[in-house]
DNA sequence: GCCATTTCAGAATAGTCATTCTAAAAACCA
DNA sequence: TGGTTTTTAGAATGACTATTCTGAAATGGC
């Protein structure tokens, strides 16, 4: 297959990211890409560069997917602050533990040695993207009274990412979504103000 | 140097740790071991086996060390529960902040590609330790009321498990202790009795 | 249908790595 | 010291990798 039209284009990233997230950067051979995507070694070399230009492409696919998901749950007037946070999770929980192939800007930010500085560069974007969503997110509960006035806005959207990382890792050595749930649950309660619980 | 005796052989161990843990195991080839450890290639192949056994010894050392702190503080019917946690996690965030390596455990978990099984086991071994561990812990703070009662044991011992991975992946990407302090104090106030609060 | 261009599959290249081998140096011991 | 064993440093091996090259096949335009 060749990479002239977009959509193959985009299809190639997609395969690569499934690819990259299951079975890790280093460990995936450009092999495995070719067969992955259907694009011959000739074409994705012509059409990306080289191996870590199609993973940066597919870095940046899996965050877009994630991103417009949890922006558009967290981002929803509808929805109360709280229960919205608690849908991004249970996405991410059952999408993790389906898989169990963890969260791939969580297994490539641990990965071996020190980071590749333009992916170093994308996680720190994604996760201050994910922040202030988290923290408009927060102040929204904090203004209707639903939030435990022990926590900081700050610590507690700091909390939520560190948490979403750490569950990450857990998916990766095979938590069920149960056990992550539970601890999410339990997570939101505490930062629930003491009034609802 | 040979690794005739046995302190020359943990000493080994300890460098080889330190290695692995600055970058990662594949990234860290035999001869930067052979360099770090001071022994020569025959030598460590004699002694250990291979790479892969000598990776093991060093994930033991690191966990056996970890494990030594957190069960002395843990324990210690002198310190308050919910402070010995404190106490944990600020050897930890301190160290991981410090080295910027992350946590060598939690680093291998997510590492490229599917889990070595021996790799995976005794983190699953070390995990279980640790969350046994707090179990204990948070009961004891529990019979003391210190405890919000909002969380249950279990859930309050796997969230303290899932902080301390997130937190690894944190320090991974360059966090500052004051930050990681920050998360840990608002969840263990959170979880703190409100009346103690 | 024919030629020019593109696309293909796989071979060739160059590099890296873990591991084993080897021949010299060192250590040991009588 | 002399002779045996151990230890060493580095070369050889074999396997694997990403990347480039190449000659054949397919395609596109006329």
């Amino acid at each position: 297959m060749s990479p002239r039209s977009l959509t193959d284009r985009s299809q190639a990233i997609d395969a690569a990211k499934e690819l990259f997230w299951r079975r890790g950067y280093e460990d995936a051979s450009i092999e495995e890409v070719v067969q992955a995507t259907g694009f011959n070694r000739y074409a994705l070399y012509s059409a990306f560069g080289g191996k870590r230009e199609i993973f940066l492409a597919a870095l940046d696919a899996y965050y877009q997917e994630r991103r417009s998901i949890f922006l558009t749950n967290l981002d929803d007037p509808e929805t109360a602050p709280l229960d919205a946070i608690r849908r991004v999770f249970e996405f991410a929980i059952t999408e993790m533990a389906e898989r169990g192939t963890g969260c791939l800007m969580c297994n490539v930010a641990t990965g071996a040695g020190p980071l590749d500085p333009l992916v170093a560069e994308r996680i720190e974007t994604y996760l201050e993207e994910i922040r202030c969503a988290y923290i408009d997110a927060l102040e929204r509960a904090q203004s209707r009274n639903e939030l435990n006035p022990v926590m900081s806005i700050e610590a507690g959207a700091a909390l939520l990412i560190t948490l979403m990382l750490g569950l990450g890792v857990h998916a990766k050595r095979g938590a069920s979504a149960a056990v992550m749930l539970d601890v999410f649950d339990s997570t939101i309660k505490l930062m629930a103000s003491p009034s609802v619980q």
